[in-house]
DNA sequence: CTAAATTCGTTCGTACACATACAATCTGCC
DNA sequence: GGCAGATTGTATGTGTACGAACGAATTTAG
């Protein structure tokens, strides 16, 4: 059975839970970081970084459906969704249902999408410099290499 | 805000962007693991990682002000907020103005969160080693080092 | 002691993130 | 040829996350 109430924090060992050392909250803040300075410095086409891994993938594969660029950016179709919706509103990609498989939609750059990628992809470079910022490149190469292991 | 962009459009070479390799792509899928892990689990709470934290740190501190609570735990008041309305409707914490400042809100467990945060704590300690299992001690130990210098 | 600045919490709007449920379509296997 | 099961995309609901704008209360500066 779970102790009793206490007045003050209770003394007890289980309950010894230190937020500020636990993985899961130091990723949460050094996402928190990522984002904020991904917003500073991604440029004035503004946009977000799934919105740019997005556009990323699109331009390596030319022609991709909704499904599988999903799993190229690790989001799941639900989210992917709202994603192409606000790409496809802002003109950057376009959408053709597949002819040889009519569940299919088939997403390619347009010519905007294209500028923008070519505008923003030296910015995501300096993005994760930056974020990298506190770590010497020892320091760097090893941190990589240690979130490669946990993802 | 919006800084000088580049110039002009890059060459082809700038266009070389690694979207697997990027710190923040990393991060992202590191998180979404680690949420995976903690939904599977905390227990039959169903906490989420920050009402979780929220509660953990409300546990350390006996009484705190929501705003507070917000630095404690690394959220902004706005996302403070819905958590912290989400664990009232829960029964888990209760709530009461301030005498003294009239804009606080003063947070506090009720029995029913303690007895929830006393039963989910040690599957915290959990969540945080299965999510760091792939790496060895020495790794781990590394991990967490460098992790905190980039929050 | 007032005027300005700051703090506290809320609301609104936008954007992920995922579970669940669903309809349309395709594939494999008999 | 036909059907069971898988795949693709949509819709809905819940929960973070944060900027911006706001009103109320408190603190500070002059």
């Amino acid at each position: 059975m779970p102790q009793q109430a206490a007045e003050k924090p209770a003394p007890d060992e289980e309950l010894d839970y230190r937020l500020e050392e636990q993985v899961g909250f130091l990723l949460r803040r050094a996402q928190q970081r990522h984002t904020a300075i991904f917003a500073a410095r991604i440029g004035r086409h503004q946009l977000t970084p799934t919105q740019f891994a997005a556009l990323a993938k699109i331009h390596d594969e030319g022609i991709v459906s909704q499904n599988k660029l999903g799993r190229l950016t690790a989001m799941d179709p639900a989210t992917m969704q709202g994603v192409i919706a606000r790409l496809l509103d802002r003109g950057f990609i376009a959408r053709a249902p597949d002819p040889k498989d009519r569940r299919r939609a088939l997403l390619r750059l347009t010519a905007e999408g294209r500028a923008a990628f070519a505008e923003s992809a030296p910015n995501g470079k300096l993005i994760s410099r930056e974020t990298l910022a506190p770590l010497d490149a020892r320091e760097r190469a090893a941190f990589l290499r240690l979130l490669t292991k946990l993802v």
